[in-house]
DNA sequence: AACGTTAATGCAAACGATTTGCAACAAGAA
DNA sequence: TTCTTGTTGCAAATCGTTTGCATTAACGTT
């Protein structure tokens, strides 16, 4: 199983800039595309490995770095305890996103909610005119027990 | 110039957990105390320093993972791409508190806003329902450029 | 189809933030 | 003052991620 659309994007900007599309990197951009969402770099190795068990950790992270630049990707923290990063493959819409962090399995999960989006500008402004700062973006991280880990509870 | 509040109360649980009251406990403290807000690691022991050269990192780290296993500050990781921890004194009110993180100097503003407590209840519950799943707490985090990045922009 | 340039890889070592094992130390009850 | 044991400093380990470097391979040119 192929997925084209993210992977015929990053081959188009890669060409307009000199880059080469590698079998890892079609393999990288399969897995996380395949991933139900918010992998981490290891979760991502971890998967890319069964299909070519040569690929090596530090390829992943460059790869991951690189989508973060073109911004076909944006890291996340969400455990405050555990210091890795999740990657959040951005959606082409650029619609605003917020998640839930299931603080038990680390699964995340992504929701959107479009009276959050009207209050934040709100705030935004509110805290702005306030402190007298720039609030350039907002980001609504809730946290508990996903469906799973509140099954087995 | 010392600190009674939180150390008092953090003798008294010392106390009666068969712990006991040092000069550097005593010192990171009062350091938290006087850091306007949110410091980490790094500059707790920066400043603890100054009074006593002789004390260690690991100690600043111990103390603080003490002080939040048992409340009495809790650990925030603002920023997505540097993966230090920021220690935020737990107000005794328990009310619940936001923050603003400052993307260019790392510094952090605390704010509430009591409209987004409505409005959170209210998500919370929404998603919890559409989901099945069991929210415990909702982060808001803005980011942007603090007064002064502003004013030096 | 073979070539040449140079971007990308694998590997191992370095990194920043935090944690840990252990021997020496010191708080505070007796 | 002594004794017990919680706490410290120090060094080494750990975790997630990044980097230098020799080797490989993508892909435009021939
Ligand atoms: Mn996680
Ligand atoms: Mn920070
Ligand atoms: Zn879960
Ligand atoms: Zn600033």
């Amino acid at each position: 199983m192929t997925f084209p659309l993210l992977t015929d994007q990053v081959t188009q900007t890669l060409r307009a800039q000199g880059g080469r599309m590698t079998a890892q990197r079609r393999l990288i951009l399969d897995v996380l595309q395949a991933s139900d969402s918010h992998p981490t770099a290891e979760e991502l190795y971890a998967l890319a490995r069964q299909s070519d068990p040569s690929l090596n950790l530090s390829t992943v992270y460059r790869t991951l770095n690189w989508l973060e630049e073109r911004g076909f990707v944006s890291p996340r923290r969400f455990d405050d305890n555990h210091a890795h990063k999740h990657f959040d493959p951005v959606q082409p819409d650029g619609g605003h996103v917020h998640h839930f962090h299931c603080r038990k399995c680390d699964r995340v999960i992504e929701f959107s909610a479009p009276q959050v989006e009207l209050l934040l500008e709100q705030i935004r402004g509110e805290i702005a005119r306030q402190h007298g700062l720039r609030v350039d973006d907002a980001a609504l991280v809730l946290s508990g027990l996903c469906m799973d880990c509140v099954a087995k509870s």
